[in-house]
DNA sequence: TTGCAGACCGACCGGTCGGTCTGTATGATG
DNA sequence: CATCATACAGACCGACCGGTCGGTCTGCAA
């Protein structure tokens, strides 16, 4: 009893400082994005994940109390990442079409960084599995959650939030179409998080794989344009 | 027990005649669409299935030889009817710019039809847990095929070949950018499935649910809108 | 030196997995 | 009437599942 761990990355307020990465967890943290990516939750043991980082099925648990935990902590892990990188960008300067492409830039960018994670993401946005389906608190039409949130599911909240008040920006500016924003956040997302995680389909449509050097950066062309198409006035 | 109606539509009425559906075959193939949707290939026990279809777990390996059979008939199936809702449309009349918007429109009314087809798509295009991720064939840089293809595989490629065409011919004719095809397609597959995979997180965002008609019929303006905005010159 | 905490292992638990085998009720066919 | 295929049910199998338990080893602090 008394399992969850104080000790972890300061969450959001990143920058530098990371104090101490045990290592082993890190590990296994890393090895589970890659396996979850690919295999889904139910698709993933947790013999087959101890095998592939080193060390003995005790010693997952010793790390994560269940494996939902775990699960949940990749899922955190990856939108951590994109956080950091939306952080880095110039979201907040220029007119909305300047903020537009510095945050898709920014969420490309670090989706082509490492290849799991557009995968694991479109999971964690279309997956039922491990929990009964993604929530972001209040809805659109201010429904109240019905339940706790978990931490991943406040970050990406935090996310979307941020976007769609760009998107009504715009719009408010007449830069933008007058798009319904719930329609047109999941067709950013629907366009940004595919490719990453089309895998082989991607790679037979685009000649390439779709992490390599050229593909990416002629990705960050394309979906920037597309976007911007979809969405200008 | 037994509630489900056995009334069911002959499937596909198309064209040929289909001889004797024996109902019980249908049925598997209806609830295993749902389930395996929502909790995909290894998320869902052959059990379970078993006992919201109202038949024992021997009844399903009658119907269908291993758990891979039954779950590549029912991707087939929503294949299908894609592809019948792409042949009752009007996608080869007309300019290139009348013909996206008729494909557009077909695909969005079809996965509108029957909620768990997008997830099943979706999955199907991203996942890689029955078999090791989906092919088309030869790929855009004409790499021959390491494997045989499944039969929904064929159906899939087949589709995308033809949407394929039809980008050629616009940027051919000068009515649509000078966009890599690959990219293209891969735009216009997301934001089309990813709406309809997108569950309660599209519900939060768009205000209620995401197949109620009122968010269908707006779901095809916008659509068609970015789109055709992403894609024009 | 002692003591304690974190990291880790191997064995084991009840339960579930996909799949097989045997048997049987039914309806069509000769 | 006998025969045979279809369409199921129920018992069962070995493998594997997530999770727990007792115990070991190491490093650090008193």
């Amino acid at each position: 009893m008394m399992i969850l761990m104080p000790a972890n990355s300061p969450t959001s307020l990143d920058d530098e400082v990371e104090i101490r990465p045990p290592d082993s967890r890190d590990k296994i943290l890393e090895v589970a994005e890659g396996l979850f990516a690919y295999g889904g939750y139910s698709g993933v043991g947790m013999r087959q994940l101890a095998a592939m980082v080193g060390l003995s099925k005790s010693a997952l648990f010793h790390h994560f109390p269940t494996k939902i935990d775990l699960y949940e902590a990749v899922l955190d892990r990856v939108l951590v990442r994109i956080e950091h990188g939306l952080n880095g960008a110039a979201i907040h300067e220029g007119d909305p079409v300047a903020q537009l492409d510095a945050w898709v830039d920014a969420v490309v960018c670090t989706l082509a960084e490492d290849a799991p994670a557009g995968r694991l993401m479109m999971r964690a946005l279309v997956d039922e599995e491990p929990f009964p389906a993604i929530s972001l608190g209040v809805g659109a039409n201010g429904a109240e959650p019905d339940r706790e949130l978990m931490i991943f599911e406040v970050r990406l909240a935090g996310i979307v939030e941020r976007f769609g008040g760009l998107l009504e920006r715009g719009i408010a500016e007449g830069v933008f179409r007058a798009v319904p924003t719930g329609d047109a956040i999941l067709n950013v997302v629907g366009t940004l998080v595919f490719y990453f995680a089309s895998g082989d389909l991607g790679e037979a449509l685009v000649g390439e794989s779709i992490f390599s050097h050229s593909a990416v950066s002629r990705r960050r062309r394309e979906v920037s344009q597309f976007i911007r198409g979809g969405l200008l006035a």
